[in-house]
DNA sequence: CTTAAAAATTAAGATAGTTTAAGAGTCTAT
DNA sequence: ATAGACTCTTAAACTATCTTAATTTTTAAG
């Protein structure tokens, strides 16, 4: 198999954490796009995997936004704190999903948000250079991450509409139903900060 | 020029307005991909004009959702009727944006929205079917989607989090800042459902 | 195992936003 | 030009959500 050609530091016959994270990277990818050996060996290049522990920043909120992350496994949180202390989530990303500042990220700005480990986890980054190289070196990546961008706009959209039209407590409803993983795994207090209502006002929402 | 040859209808030598909305319409394409004569007869060919008037319906909730649409003049209302009646806008399309039902247009769903024409305006059509097929045809479009779809994606990632982290009143203040032409060509009523506020509360916001 | 720190709950009083209703101003179709 | 329909404003009563603060429960570090 390809991996074990390439992976050089395995020198037992196991698969390692790395290359299990590797193959999720690829299979990622792969839903929408195919690749091929070279392919791969390119991807596996610019890609820096990373073991990060939990409370790990990989982003603080104010320095430069430089790197996109894949979560291979483990979970991370983005959120905003205003100038009075509120903390807002974002987003959560757990195994499989796509995260960063994404606006800092593409235009090279001082992050609006901090990216907080929440488990240890596995994940690779992807420089800025890295990612507008790749377009030239794999041109297919274009389409990837068109699909890529399309789906986070199409769920986001989604959430502005339950935000504006829906009352908190649909909105926690239907929070537990879409993402049963992402409960598990956070505190009350951080998907209170991501329906943008205050920890007391979520609990007493819960005891109906 | 290229528009000229293309265009049979236009016996006179003035540029109609048809000319003008394809101009436009290639004009963004080519804000981020390169075109050249033959890639402007293809999406001359795809790209359906039309001259729609105010009050129309682009689309209507529930049924399918067959186009993308992009506004080359006038302005178009995405909105959402829930259940009990109430409404709710997702987005306002000016010059030079394109609008659809995103969600409901890549799964081919019945859609969620509803799309208004708010004045007379001038929008092309793209069909599912050439929306995909164009991806072949002119390769480029992958690129020209993908940094489209980024930029939206950016757009209503930072309206969650206006949303979720501002007061009804900060929110009108940047609305109006950022979309000054909007707010001339809406009713308040339209940007109270934008807001996700009724009217009422939204007219007491702007006394004070 | 113990202790400090953080999270979750509860409750009272304050503020933000809704509902209903009525009146004044605008637009639009005959 | 006028009637009807829609928008905008205002206000009072009501509901949702926040703030503060105290108490209990859970988590994490030594």
């Amino acid at each position: 198999m390809y991996l074990a050609v390439t992976k050089q530091n395995n020198l037992d016959n196991t698969v390692s954490t790395d290359d299990e994270s590797l193959i999720r990277l690829l299979a990622n990818i792969q839903k929408h796009i195919v690749l091929d050996a070279k392919d791969m060996e390119y991807l596996h290049r610019v890609f820096k995997h990373r073991t990060v522990q939990k409370k790990e920043l990989l982003l603080l909120q104010g320095r430069l936004c430089r790197k996109l992350f894949f979560v291979a496994s483990g979970s991370v949180r983005a959120f905003n704190v205003s100038d009075d202390g509120k903390e807002s989530t974002i987003m959560f990303a757990i195994d499989d999903w796509w995260i960063t500042d994404m606006y800092c990220f593409l235009n090279q700005k001082k992050a609006l948000l901090s990216l907080e480990v929440l488990e240890d986890s596995e994940v690779f980054e992807l420089s800025y250079e890295a990612f507008q190289k790749g377009f030239e070196k794999l041109p297919q990546l274009e389409r990837f991450f068109r699909i890529l961008f399309q789906n986070a706009y199409v769920r986001e959209q989604l959430r502005v509409l339950e935000t504006i039209s829906l009352t908190t407590e649909e909105r926690y409803r239907n929070f537990v139903i879409k993402y049963p993983q992402i409960v598990e795994k956070v505190t009350q207090k951080q998907i209170a900060s991501y329906l943008g209502v205050t920890p007391e006002f979520l609990s007493t929402i819960k005891k109906k």
